[in-house]
DNA sequence: CTGAAAGCGCTAACAA
DNA sequence: TTGTTAGCGCTTTCAG
């Protein structure tokens, strides 16, 4: 490649100075007279001087570096929170170093491990699947961030989260304030975020006076188990579905059409996560918006807190979440029961 | 944090032995008696000894990762085309480390500088919008590939695009092949994929006799530019419409049948790019689709043989698109043009 | 202000 | 087989 790259000792050299005079220079210290600096930063610019990051992480036992697992780019819910994670770690002069589990949990541990290795000083863990223990044994030992669960508590960890009972309560509301009474939860499947999903949606029917119209029919957290749930939940005769997350709902649209309903004039639709895209024309989602962003940014702040004050108490974020009115819902049809 | 990592020299005091023993022993060379191996192993468990990333880089002088610069996580496209570098980097045991630009091109730039003092080894950059000089000097001091633009040529430096040209013709062909005449391209708006679209947009429909039909719209890639392009489309009276990209086909879709038209009994559209979202049954969008993950994987590919192999001639590849038949083309409406 | 020297954790000769 | 030694590039005392 290049014939080797300079260093800061081919800088002093060329600007006639001490190595330790250029790094005092080039971190801006004061103590350095107005015309060393100048050869040196004119030195430095005419060899296309580069500082490295590995020299100087070894050297100061600090990598200025944040790690980030993400569970999978394609759900854009991800992508949103990552965004509000880059700008505000950005700010602090810190870096983040990105790597995503796949399909495969034990990779999602191996790729931990590849963080740690390059010396991350914390970790901002994106709807990770680790179990408990691993997740306790990895905060024990570098300072963490969960966001998007608050089901694990753990010394050296906060979570950033949603209230998600609070979202779902918001959902119900929604769609009772419009005249619907027999709302199905088409539900995201086993996992905490759905369950939370779900006491909201009992909770929000039972203060309404709904009690037995409760009904929840399981489904899952895609466009197809979204679509099949929906199938079943159409069967119910329901004015209106509560569905776990918005990709799912977007399937639950299309078998709703798919069984000669419309939306929302005979059914109506919310979903739940406020992704970008269903904010899109075509889809035109009504849901329960996450401030996705600001989640990310949040963690980012607590992680850097964190490392900045090791040994501090862990904290619980909630951000919540607000009602996103768009086209799928609508006044409930009026039809017997 | 915690009481000081493990390093490789605490190992070794474990373990009773030498540094370098420990060294080698780590890296499995097969110089090492079974039975120092083994107590070594065992010591590095007991220590929880973790490897430092940053010293290893500094002494050999090799960071074994690569930089990935992405426009924007938020587009689909680009999230599966990482995969596919992902994927790749991984099996040859190298990391990747991700930035993204964000809306400041500056920033893109910044971002780089930052990728290139962690040392990484070589560059892939997918759809940023440097310019070709800032790109050149890039690619001349530092491996480069260039996803999804062929219009930059430069020592050093490698290009995996699309087949832009061959894929607009074959959606051209489609349309065709279901009788339509009166096809419109509405454009993704001045840059270099979108031209090629249009070219190819051109010639299959001079190919096909319609010279006097060509109708170009201009337009943009997002779903509010897609969505506005098409109102204007529409006014045409076109029985089709071939869409810049898929996002952009979305919005169009929504255009088209907010003028109480249907998609694709009275007009059909068809987009380009292949996103995942395309496929969710609400929407099942005709497109021509790219080979993402395998862009990645290829640009991977290349840079890593790059890395390998110094000095070595351009490659420009181009992987070719395939028509992807969903629900938003059907034969053409038999109307009086 | 400036320069010399030690050391971060790891690798890679080179000896023993 | 093992142990010693000398850096990789940068920061950081600590004397001049």
């Amino acid at each position: 490649m290049s014939p080797a790259r300079p260093t800061i000792h081919d800088v002093a050299a060329r600007a006639g100075m001490s190595k330790s005079l250029v790094a005092l220079a080039l971190s801006g210290s004061p103590k350095v007279s107005e015309k060393s600096r100048v050869r040196i930063e004119q030195a430095a610019a005419e060899l296309g001087y580069r500082p490295n990051a590995a020299a100087r992480s070894l050297s100061i036992r600090r990598s200025r570096t944040i790690g980030v697992l993400i569970l999978d780019l394609h759900n854009p819910v991800f992508a949103e929170i990552l965004d509000g994670v880059q700008t505000e770690v950005r700010q602090h002069g810190f870096s983040t170093m990105l790597v995503t589990g796949g399909e495969n949990p034990d990779l999602e541990l191996a790729e931990i491990e590849t963080l740690r290795e390059f010396q991350v000083e914390g970790l901002i863990l994106i709807s990770h699947r680790l179990p408990t223990d691993v997740l306790r044994s990895i905060a024990a030992e570098i300072p963490t961030v969960v966001v998007t669960r608050d089901d694990i508590v753990a010394p050296g960890m906060d979570t950033v989260s949603n209230d998600d009972v609070a979202g779902a309560r918001l959902a119900i509301d929604h769609l009772v304030g419009l005249g619907h009474e027999r709302i199905v939860y088409v539900s995201g499947g086993d996992n905490p975020v759905s369950h939370l999903r779900a006491t909201g949606y009992a909770e929000a029917m039972t203060d309404h006076g709904l009690t037995e119209q409760i009904r929840i029919v399981p489904g899952g957290l895609t466009d197809a188990t979204g679509y099949r749930a929906a199938e079943t939940a159409v069967e119910l005769d329901p004015t209106a579905l509560f569905v776990a997350n918005d990709i799912a709902a977007i399937g639950a649209i299309a078998a709703v059409e798919n069984a000669g309903l419309r939306v929302p004039e005979d059914i109506s639709v919310i979903g739940y996560d406020g992704i970008s895209l269903g904010a899109l024309r075509r889809i035109n989602l009504t849901t329960i918006g996450q401030p996705l962003a600001e989640l990310g940014r949040r963690a980012a702040e607590r992680i850097l807190h964190r490392i900045a004050n090791s040994g501090i108490e862990s904290n619980r974020d909630y951000l919540s979440a607000e009602l996103r009115v768009r086209g799928t819902t609508g006044p409930a049809a009026i039809t017997p029961s």
